[in-house]
DNA sequence: AGCGGTTAGTTCAAATTTGAACAAGCAGTA
DNA sequence: TACTGCTTGTTCAAATTTGAACTAACCGCT
């Protein structure tokens, strides 16, 4: 029972590595967006979501599930990008209790205006310091780890349930 | 100027999932530390820097920038630590100025009681998911982006510098 | 010793994020 | 139809995080 499955020296140092980096870039892609269009990265990812459906309109909780976010969370920063007029509320037709984010002309130039920037922020400071191979390998591996979190109920870890 | 290099396919593919994994696996470590021990990741993070020190002991400043957070908030959590036992506050004796921030027996001892579940966590939804040489590569990869954050100014991007 | 320019750490106000509680609406079933 | 349980989005209080402003102390020079 309290035999821990330590991290060996390579693991150890992917996990400080990552963490770091992480911190790093989440700073970076913070001043950047802040600087160039006073948008928080929570902001910006809700505009680029939305911009990802046709019609630019997505339900509450949807989003939320997909920015991987509180509802509550949501709930503030659709508010403070309506104030701006970068998104508006819409109702939901099917569905009386539902309410639909929708981007507005203005948050679509405005996305179209900072998007830019933002790649070259993440291309500077990641994809561009890696090779093709590498970032084919980070690929794989956020994409193995996010289905792991996203397939595992929330909760305690059940021993021996999510590796296998 | 105004010519954007956009993400190919693989680039933004990668760019994406590591945005969701980075998002899910913070909050499945922000659950199991609060539901084991009560700490949020930022102060697991601050106790296990300090125990990496010998003496278990660091400046404030040197440790604020070692977990890349602001001084303020670097303040802040050493407060709430120390409210709680887990951390003390001694002078530097090498600068009248200097706060040293130390790791109690009881702060130790919590870390060493912690974590093990938290490595459960990282292990379960990220190391146990990759392949060795998967884990290396990310090593790497995290590695490479980290070195050229800390390398680069902090401001604006000048085009053409960080890359080289 | 005294000056001028940095650095260390804290305080403060403002912005953000979360979970719990809540009101309203949905959907299946007796 | 009425009931039961679940879902939707918001509100609310509490915790956290940041940058700016500030005080105190350091350091190199004169």
């Amino acid at each position: 029972m309290s035999d821990v499955k330590w991290l060996n020296e390579s693991e150890m140092a992917a996990w400080m590595a990552y963490v770091a980096a992480t911190h790093l870039l989440e700073r970076r892609v913070e001043d950047q967006l802040k600087v160039d269009a006073d948008l928080t990265h929570a902001q910006y990812e809700i505009l680029a979501k939305l911009s990802q459906d046709p019609g630019g309109r997505m339900r509450m909780t949807e989003l939320a599930n997909r920015l991987i976010v509180s509802k509550s969370g949501l709930t503030y920063q659709i508010g403070q990008l309506e104030r701006r007029g970068l998104v508006t509320r819409e109702a939901c037709p099917s569905d009386e209790r539902g309410v639909l984010a929708v981007l507005t002309e203005e948050g679509k130039r405005c996305l179209e205006r900072t998007a830019p920037g933002h790649v070259a922020v993440v291309r500077a400071f990641l994809i561009d310091q890696l090779t093709p191979e590498e970032v084919e390998s980070m690929r794989q591996i956020m994409t193995k780890a996010a289905a792991a979190m996203r397939a595992a109920p929330a909760g305690p870890l059940r021993p021996g349930k999510i590796p296998g």
